[in-house]
DNA sequence: CAGTATAGTGCATAAAAACGCAAATATCAA
DNA sequence: TTGATATTTGCGTTTTTATGCACTATACTG
């Protein structure tokens, strides 16, 4: 087996196990486990992943991300979500997408809005549990625990039979010429049945997300409504959203 | 179990539960409390959480809702989560129902247990979101907001899609004569479909439940394989349930 | 203030990592 | 092909790290 192919090997299992062990991983990939650790040691080097004593962890920590990123940009985040229960109206259909931005959204919700919520995010489930006047469906699937969404072609499907008023999506990356990106495949999936059908696609972006590429593409700029970001863009930078007929919101 | 993945779950624990408190995470985890309190001591230095004695608190003061973590608090439910997991093996598909008694199972589940877990229930998908080794599938559905649950046709539709090895099943009420039953209909529905097809069906039952009534009878005594409840019930109440063949655990 | 639970300390042990070196393998040029 | 060179891999040894145990000290509780 090939240096590398071993250690695309090792990056596979460690997505998929959230861990690897050097000992178990000399033993599965038939090799020596000074050659396991060297690899690790390697990879760790590169940013790969995390390197800790016994194997290595992705890198970054499952558990503590999403609590981190939770708390980060608070200021920012609130304006976006204020910004964009601005254009929401009354008994729509919304969608609402996984991630910590939309998340905020959910938990700006005046108390007494009325409208109808479907989400694939664990975290908005939750909030939306203490919203009398909204009718919330909740979409099913694989969990996907880094990001506590539902994935998965149970999920894509049941979101391809929706068809909202609005859809209020996160990502990781947009650009004026690659278009919408996130940085896992299955969310790239996922988000495709999320746009698709929908009356208003509303990207809410941090404004470090502006021209910023992640790995996979789920949509062309022109599949966007509106744009809603905060202060910290320049109007340079809004420029090609605004010169593609979006609206573009910056709180 | 590495370190890291280790001190990880401490965090990820610390911020559902709003503590932490040593004696027990040394259970959950499977080491010892010297490693965890090593732990705690290590992540407190670095600033992820405040030692106190016995446990940890986190370093900002949490938002989790004194209500949720009252009824784990409970011994009877301890023992009967306890007695319920003894039940399960590695690597079995378990369907975990809503209600507290199974979202108590849920937390209690060891760090290292592999299996694949189907619900419905909120609060379990956020729990599982820190369990490496456990596959989760979320139903989708209607959310029923009191009980942090998905329900309705599209819900009951998915569980008739599965054929679990056991079905942990919470009720309101369980009577030898009139059989199982809960308080809404829509649940009588859900739970009906959960029970369609599992090899095992295992009620958590909390022992003022036994011998009483509720208005939605969703199946028959025999429907069941299993039944766990706690000290509190006397070996009277219990015998209907022998009787009937049922395997009758009481912690 | 006594009794119990929790913490800290030193030590033994086992696992893992690092290191140096030699063998195996691949790469490349003539 | 052949041989020179660089890379990769495996093995023995040493060093470091992690963990559990026994024991003592300290903190909580009634």
């Amino acid at each position: 087996m090939l240096k590398e192919e071993r250690q695309q090997n090792i990056l596979a299992i460690l997505r998929r196990e959230g861990k690897v062990v050097a000992s178990e991983l000399s033993d599965v990939l038939k090799t020596s486990e000074d050659t396991v650790r060297r690899d690790l040691n390697e990879m760790a080097a590169t940013g790969l992943l995390q390197r800790v004593h016994g194997g290595a962890l992705p890198q970054a920590p499952t558990a503590i991300s999403y609590q981190s990123r939770d708390l980060e940009s608070n200021a920012a985040k609130a304006a976006i979500a204020a910004a964009c229960i601005g254009l929401l109206r009354q008994n729509q259909v919304i969608v609402i997408d996984s991630g910590t931005t939309a998340l905020r959204l959910a938990r700006e919700l005046p108390m007494d809005f009325r409208a109808t919520v479907v989400t694939n995010s664990v975290p908005v489930l939750d909030t939306l549990s203490s919203h009398p006047g909204v009718e919330v469906i909740g979409i099913g699937g694989r969990l996907f625990k880094e990001a506590r969404c539902m994935v998965g072609a149970q999920a894509v499907n049941e979101l391809r039979a929706v068809h909202a008023d609005v859809c209020i999506l996160g990502l990781n990356g947009i650009h004026p010429d690659v278009g919408l990106c996130v940085l896992e495949h299955e969310s790239m999936l996922v988000k495709r049945a999320m746009i698709h059908g929908a009356r208003q696609v509303v990207a809410v972006a941090a404004s470090d997300k502006l021209g910023t590429v992640a790995p996979f593409v789920f949509g062309q700029l022109t599949s966007l409504t509106h744009l809603v970001t905060d202060a910290g863009a320049s109007e340079q930078e809004l420029m090609p959203y605004r010169t593609a007929g979006i609206i573009v919101l910056s709180g």
